[in-house]
DNA sequence: GGAATAGTGTCTCTAAGACAATATGGA
DNA sequence: TCCATATTGTCTTAGAGACACTATTCC
């Protein structure tokens, strides 16, 4: 026997950095329901183009520009007969990173609290996508993500201090820490220069997020 | 413009312990496609009768008597063109976890290497699903959920070797570590002997898993 | 030189790991 | 008594954290 079938989407918690707290990405919603209502990008998955969930959510973020090099990971499922008025309907939830100057034409909302009256269940969504980078980034290089292509030492700790709520980092700990993980390496001869002695400029250089041993 | 319907559906991996090894229980498949062949328990999600994917994944668990107190988590979500034979489909995959004596009518297979020509994608299913217990357990009480309802300090020992493949964990340093949590409570009085020293019974006294600060 | 931050070195202290010592019941 | 495992205690050592010290630039 064959049951009816729910509606499947994809929708994505685009994370970012702005004014030293995390912000989401929202965009006004073009169609019903809760059309002009700004909520996180998505949409139907298009059986006849997507290969599968995770390219559905490729053809999001590239429909929003945010394309290369995003950082994208699925976050959950979430489902009910009661979350969109259209029906019993099943969202696959992705979190992508990327730092603010790759974001054009969003409304970047706090993350934290959870912006009020977001559409469907997006607050909860959201929710638990802060949850998630949150966790995570206690033991893994994620917040490099966050960061523009070249980056200080210190600038990077700053990141970890806003994304874990963490006051102060020892930074000559950190600097040992996230070197010895050869997650980042110096791009030569770059330096970011202030009034003060010059830092090092850094980069990426695992495709993926490197795991620590213990904490940060 | 509304897009046509992926197919919806729950598979549970249900992990438990047998001779020393994580096991997976699987069933015969009682319609095509794929009918007779074992695989990962689940089906259609009713939209009629279940409120959302977690009640669809404990509507399986209980078609197949496996109901009370059971960890139960959402893994992830399988999805693609090609997956499933009857068309392009969603499956909401779940990680199930108890103690041997629960599990009745099913057919054990060792989870690790993952059975061969288990149906849909259900070999790469397994396969998250057991890299997912074996990364969360490092840090987690998650193998309390492979104990019986008591459980010594010596066996719940044994079980953390298994799950994360560690030759020996020192016993004097695992017993400070999981009683200081006080994720599991002696069960007064209660002892298992044997032809030495009896050994206190305890139980676990958390619903959820706790976390360690630091490692196993 | 002074201010400000970058980067290195050192000390302390906790906690993990190894392992010794003791406890207890059955044969 | 011995054997096997349970349970407790102790010693050593690696590593995290705190922080002092030096380096470098601009003013």
């Amino acid at each position: 026997m064959e049951y009816e079938r729910p509606i499947a989407t994809v929708d994505i918690v685009t994370l970012t950095l702005k004014d030293g707290a995390l912000h989401v990405a929202l965009y006004p919603r073009a169609k019903p329901p809760f059309e002009g209502a700004h909520g996180l990008p998505g949409g139907y998955v298009h059986v006849d183009e997507d290969a599968n969930l995770d390219a559905a959510a490729r053809r999001v973020l590239r429909d929003k520009a945010l394309l290369k090099g995003v950082y994208l990971e699925q976050l959950g499922t979430f489902s009910g007969a009661t979350r969109d008025p259209r029906g019993w309907s099943i969202s696959a939830a992705y979190v992508a990173l990327l730092p603010q100057e790759r974001i054009k034409g969003a409304l970047l909302a706090k993350a934290d609290p959870v912006p009020r009256k977001l559409p469907f269940d997006h607050g909860a969504i959201v929710k638990a996508a802060l949850a998630r980078v949150r966790s995570k980034s206690v033991y893994s290089t994620l917040p490099t993500f966050l960061m523009p292509a070249e980056f200080t030492i210190t600038e990077l700790r700053d990141v970890y201090r806003i994304v874990l709520g963490i006051e102060k980092i020892d930074l000559a700990g950190f600097r040992k820490k996230i070197l010895d993980l050869r997650a980042i390496e110096p791009v030569e001869g770059k330096m970011r220069t202030g009034v003060h002695r010059p830092a090092q400029l850094y980069r990426r250089v695992v495709k993926d997020i490197a795991l620590f041993d213990r904490t940060i």
